[in-house]
DNA sequence: TCGGTCTTTATACATATGTATAACAGGACC
DNA sequence: GGTCCTGTTATACATATGTATAAAGACCGA
């Protein structure tokens, strides 16, 4: 008696090369790069290791399309983050600037995924190119948003507050989702709307009524 | 004849356990944690790969020296940057920033050396600490300064306050280390150097001469 | 100059890793 | 129900990896 062959269902290409690329993110968001081998990899997605190489022409290749995947996503996420709040200016930019503050994007996980493609980043062009549109258009959404407040800024100043407007976002990003025991609940969505704030000076906290941390407005 | 067998010299334990650290980090910074194994760790500092299990128990033990290693050497020089400085309060300050902003500091290998880290940080609580140290000293450093300024702040504001420009400080950090041609030259110092000043309404800009950014002045 | 110590090298080993190739079988179509 | 395509599995392979152990030789003191 031969050892059963395994079962399986065919799935359609996106299907699988989703479930590949997912399998990927978790493994190095849970145990860095190294730990996303293709066993593992394919273990968490079901299926057999060859299947990978069926996929993706190596696996070099997928990690390419698990880091592309997660700036896309990140991106998204920030994109969502302003549809249907009200007109505000200052109501729109503070919901995406707290949506980026706050879980999901806020998390360790999603952190460790950044961290463990950094040095793809730099040997690689084409994830450099991901990684550089990544950040330009995050950049650029804030800046556009920047610009429909109500001052009369100076050539470049608007750029200047976006690049760092960016940074703040990213810095506390990164240390409110590694030691979020160092920081009081909503603290980290606070400081950053006071911060932003306070580069732009503009009160973006007239309306926390309407964010979470803040409790809700009565009705 | 035999194949001859390797010469050596022997050298005292503090230069091979630095020279093996500093060779781990070099391999991470240039090609992420999987680089660094234990045959091109020895092969970069220059031993055969035993040689590395005489001092370190483990490749996981000499992997946390090195990170505490990478830790206590940014703090070293935040305070490095701001011995000499002459005693005014935002002299004092914007001498900290700028040194955070500009190589050697400001490298995109020490940013990948960081990251490749990070999943570690995680999992390891030992390394955790480190971490934690680490940011809570720079951040301290950053608040003591803060509070030497001539202002009245409310409670808790200084904490806010050093929290902000820290995660700003690392934010510019990321992205002028791995996107320098996104960046004029001297720009991040800049940007840091006003963003700082926006936030705790003092005028970082006015010595600026005395940055190596701006040019000297005139003697 | 000669042992003795212990740093350093050399070798071996079990396992893990990415990749290549062939066999199998699910499911659509006639 | 039979046929064929190809998604999927199974197996093999060369190499890489961390670790363990023994042998060797560099340097110190006499």
């Amino acid at each position: 008696m031969q050892p059963a062959r395994r079962l399986y269902r065919r799935e359609s290409e996106e299907n699988r090369r989703s479930a590949l690329i997912a399998a990927t993110q978790e493994l190095v968001a849970e145990g860095g790069p190294e730990a996303a081998t293709v066993r593992a990899i394919a273990e968490r997605a079901g299926v057999t290791p060859g299947l990978i190489r069926h996929y993706f022409q190596s696996k070099d290749e997928l990690n390419r399309a698990a880091y592309r995947t997660l700036m896309d996503g990140m991106t998204a996420k920030g994109a969502d983050a302003i549809e249907g709040v009200g007109a505000g200016p200052e109501e729109r930019l503070a919901a995406f600037i707290a949506a980026s503050l706050r879980p999901p994007v806020l998390d360790a996980g999603a952190v460790v995924l950044w961290a463990g493609y950094m040095h793809k980043v730099r040997s690689d062009a084409d994830l450099l190119a991901v990684h550089e549109a990544g950040y330009l258009a995050y950049r650029d959404t804030l800046q556009r948003l920047i610009e429909t407040l109500p001052r009369a800024p100076t050539p470049g100043q608007t750029r200047r507050e976006a690049i760092a407007c960016n940074a703040l976002i990213d810095g506390l990003w990164v240390e409110g989702s590694l030691l979020p025991g160092a920081f009081a609940p909503g603290e980290v969505v606070t400081i950053g709307l006071v911060t932003v704030g306070a580069i732009l000076g503009v009160d973006l906290m007239a309306n926390t009524a309407l964010l979470p941390e803040f409790g809700r407005m009565p009705t």
